[in-house]
DNA sequence: TGCATTCTCAAAGAAGTACTTGAATAGCCT
DNA sequence: AGGCTATTCAAGTACTTCTTTGAGAATGCA
């Protein structure tokens, strides 16, 4: 109690769970697994790996505890294991994006330019769902709409909504949103409606944060309106 | 723009922040520092690490851009880059804590057991403080209550509590507070006052959590009352 | 029961990390 | 200027991690 080999030994602990999320492909994973849960063979194509290399890297996430799995038929279905999993994630994007020199580099050259004025916060959407004035679209792929989306948002993945736009209502403004703050999905449909003469602004951030915020969600299967 | 080397090279920048932090010695280190900066052979003492090798890991610490440095006469002191910084130790902690299989037994092997019912909040603490009828303690190194401690706290290390004892007021309760929920010093103080008839608690977490919920403190320099 | 699907495991090489030792540097103080 | 102190750097060894390949195991369906 109280010595040297036991402290370390118990730092070491809280250095697992750092190591686990210490590389790349896996803190991609935890991204995605943020929107809700996906079986292996959709998040090796997520995070562009092959299925045995992403089920490693998933079961180095489920040794440290930070997700868990289900098995339904053949699929197993990995998750985060609790919302305090999403809020380490969270964390560790805000340190990255405050104090990692090279970040906002990256983050451009991935993202693009994005107007940070551009963009509809959470506290406007939530008043404009109410007053029922806007189209809220989730361009996320489908198996992310399932899991888990903003309550009355309606999916159109973005490599279908060049061929689903003409079913908008026209004379709305779309608000659309994605996984967060580093994903281009929300970007490029903003700009895809733009140029088809809509007016379109992002949701700021994406569908975890909506989440974390305890604002009202769906997903196909149950309804958590709050 | 949104291609995969340029997503990867994202991620992996990200994954620099977790890998900063996945090393016990590390975790030990920014455990100290959310305290308040301290310099080099400080450290490498808290960590009981060769100057050498504490120095390697602040270096890496400082690349990941987790803590910055200042310059006194021929000291370096490190100290966390932000606020940003703590959280994120916090939100590791917590996910290590609800998640980690082991991280149990290997805390209550370093810390004992404790009674979580017997531990003053900080809420408690506050109204106390203003009541005036109750001594707090700051049993952490002196140069840790120098660089920061709550406003109204008197510094006794663990180390001269034995012998400092008779100075205290008797029949006034004694709340004792160290580096945090996973630091034995509170808890061995609280043992030797009640093992002399005193009455102690150990306030709740530390006094980076104190600080991070913008309760007021003090620092020998500077005062933040807030 | 047999076969397909989905996921995991094992081995192996390349690359990266941790700690020690001893030398080098940078700023202080007389 | 010269010696002093605190810190960093460099080299070396032992150990760990990442990825690929191909085999193996668990479940479901016909």
């Amino acid at each position: 109690m109280g010595d040297r080999v036991t402290k370390d030994a118990l730092f070491d602990g809280f250095a697992d769970i750092a190591k686990a999320l210490a590389n790349g492909r896996r803190a991609e994973l935890i991204d995605v697994l943020a929107q809700g849960e996906r079986h292996v063979e959709e998040l090796a194509a997520e995070i562009g790996q092959s299925v045995a290399n992403t089920s490693f890297h998933l079961r180095t996430l489920a040794a440290a505890g930070l997700v868990v799995t289900r098995r339904d038929k053949t699929r197993i279905y990995y998750r985060c294991a609790s919302d305090r999993v999403i809020d380490l994630w969270f964390a560790l994007r805000d340190v990255a994006a405050t104090h990692h020199a090279e970040l906002d580099e990256l983050a451009t050259r991935y993202l693009g330019h994005r107007d940070e004025m551009d963009q509809v916060s959470r506290a406007e959407l939530t008043a404009r769902l109410d007053a029922g004035d806007v189209i809220v679209v989730d361009v996320r792929p489908a198996a992310e709409y399932a899991a888990g989306h903003i309550a009355g948002a309606r999916s159109i993945p973005s490599d279908r909504l060049a061929r689903e736009l003409r079913n908008l209502p026209p004379d709305v403004e779309v608000v659309a949103y994605c996984r967060g703050p580093y994903c281009v999905f929300a970007d490029e449909a903003i700009r895809l409606l733009r140029r088809r003469g809509r007016t379109a602004r992002r949701l700021e951030d994406g569908f975890p944060e909506w989440r974390r915020a305890n604002l009202p969600v769906q997903s196909l299967s149950i309804t958590n309106a709050l």
